[in-house]
RNA sequence: CGCGGGGUAGAGCAGUUCGGUAGCUUGCCAGGCUCAUAACCUGGAGGUCGUGAGGUUCAAAUCCCACCCCCGCAA
C-alpha cells in the first residue's frame, strides 16, 4: 500500500521501520526542527531524521487546517495514513483523503488514557496494566473506532522509558497486522473514559506530604523524562527510581531517615530512593551516592523551589 | 556563539584559589578479633590526575592554549 506516516518523537521510529519493510511509505509528516540540546541548535525531529536516512521526502507544516496543505497532502494519492505521536490536529479534511483513512497507533488500553500521555499516567495511576490500541481516526481526541488492543502488565519496576519501549515495538507489530488483515472496526466502550493530561513541568517537583506508593508510582513513570526532582540546600536533585516500603515512621515529611535513603512521606508511610543524580552529575545508585557525605541523615528534602 | 557543573585507584570524592613527594571514603586481597544491627583492628594491591612527546617553569593534577567526552537548566 501507499502509505502516508505521521509521527514525531522516538517513539513513533520503530513503526517507521516497520512500514517500510512492508508497504511504500511514500511521504513522512513530522513536526518542524525545534531549537534543542545544548547550544540551541535547530534540531530536525527523530522521525524526520530516520525518514532522511531512508531517502522518504519530508514535510513539517506548522499546522494542516489550511488548503494549501490540505491539497499537497491530498496530491500524495495515499491508500492510508498511518499517525503515531504526531502532534498536530488532523481536520477532518485530512482524515477522509485517504481511501482508507487515517489509522492511529495509541499507547493505552482505550478508552483508558486518551490524550498526550498515557504512558506515563498509566503508571503513575498504579494501573496493573497499560497497552496498544490501534483505531480508526474519527475528528475526536481518541475517540475513533477501535481496530486491534494488546495489553502488556505494568510491575514495580515498570518505568515510563521501559513501557515506552515495549509499547513502541508492540505498536509496530500490530500496525502491520492492522494493514495486512480486514479488521472489523469496533466503537470504544463508553465507561471507563479516561484523559491523560499532557505533562507540565511543574509536576516534577516532588511532594513528600503523598504517601510513599503515590510517590514510588510518579517517580517511575517519570522516569527517565521529564524525571522527578527534590531540593537539598537549594541544589536539585533527581529522584530517578525509587519504591514504597512497608517501614513506617514518626518523622517530618521529607525527613532523610538512613543512609539507605528512606525517606518519612504522608501519614509515616517510608519510601527508598534506589537511583538518583546531583545537578551536573551523573546519576548514581544510592550505595554509591553515599560514598560522598553530600546528603545528612536526619536533614529534610523541601517541596518547594 | 543560550546559561552552568564536571572528567584524579573498581566506585564516590578532596586537592586546583596561592605550582613543590598522589590523598580520603568505600570496594577488593591477606591476617587478626568475635561482633551486632553499613561490625571492628592491622597490613596490602590498585592512579599515563580526559587528550595533546602542546606552552610557561628548576618543578604542573594545579597556571596558559587547543581539542575530546559526560551532565544540570532550557527546549
Amino acid at each position: 500500500m501507499r502509505v502516508i506516516f505521521m509521527g514525531t518523537p522516538d517513539f513513533a521510529i520503530p513503526v517507521l521501520e516497520a512500514l517500510t519493510t512492508k508497504h511504500t511509505v511514500i511521504a513522512v509528516y513530522t513536526q518542524p526542527p525545534r531549537p534543542a540540546g545544548k547550544g540551541y541548535h535547530l534540531t530536525p525531529s527523530p522521525v524526520h531524521q530516520k525518514a532522511a536516512s531512508f531517502g522518504i521526502p519530508v514535510y513539517t507544516p506548522i499546522s494542516l487546517k489550511n488548503e494549501e496543505e490540505q491539497k499537497k497532502f491530498a496530491a500524495l494519492k495515499a491508500d492510508v495514513a498511518v499517525v503515531c505521536a504526531y502532534g498536530l490536529i488532523l481536520p477532518a479534511t485530512v482524515l477522509n483523503t485517504p481511501l482508507k483513512g487515517c489509522i492511529n497507533i495509541h499507547a493505552s488500553l482505550l478508552p483508558r488514557w486518551r490524550g498526550a500521555a498515557p504512558i506515563q499516567r498509566a503508571i503513575e495511576a498504579g494501573d496493573s496494566e497499560s497497552g496498544i490500541t490501534i483505531m480508526q481516526m474519527d475528528v475526536g481526541l481518541d475517540t475513533g473506532d477501535m481496530l486491534l488492543k494488546k495489553s502488556c502488565p505494568i510491575t514495580a519496576e515498570t518505568t515510563g522509558e521501559s513501557l515506552h519501549d515495549t509499547l513502541s515495538t508492540m505498536g509496530a507489530e500490530l500496525i502491520l497486522k492492522a494493514l495486512d488483515e480486514n479488521m472489523q472496526p469496533q466503537p470504544q466502550p463508553t465507561k471507563g473514559v479516561t484523559y491523560a493530561e499532557k505533562i507540565q513541568k511543574d509536576e516534577s517537583l516532588i511532594d513528600w506530604a503523598l504517601p510513599a506508593d503515590q510517590l514510588a508510582h510518579k517517580i517511575m513513570a517519570f522516569y527517565s523524562y521529564p524525571a522527578t526532582y527534590t531540593v537539598y540546600h537549594g541544589e536539585r536533585i533527581k529522584i530517578l527510581k525509587a519504591h514504597a516500603t512497608q517501614l513506617t515512621t514518626d518523622q517530618a515529611v521529607g525527613t532523610i531517615l538512613d543512609s539507605n535513603l528512606h525517606i518519612a512521606c504522608k501519614n509515616g508511610t517510608v519510601l527508598q530512593i534506589d537511583f538518583l543524580q546531583r545537578a551536573g552529575k551523573k546519576a548514581l545508585s544510592t550505595a554509591d551516592f553515599m560514598q560522598s557525605d553530600f546528603l545528612k541523615i536526619g536533614d529534610l528534602f523541601c517541596a518547594t523551589n
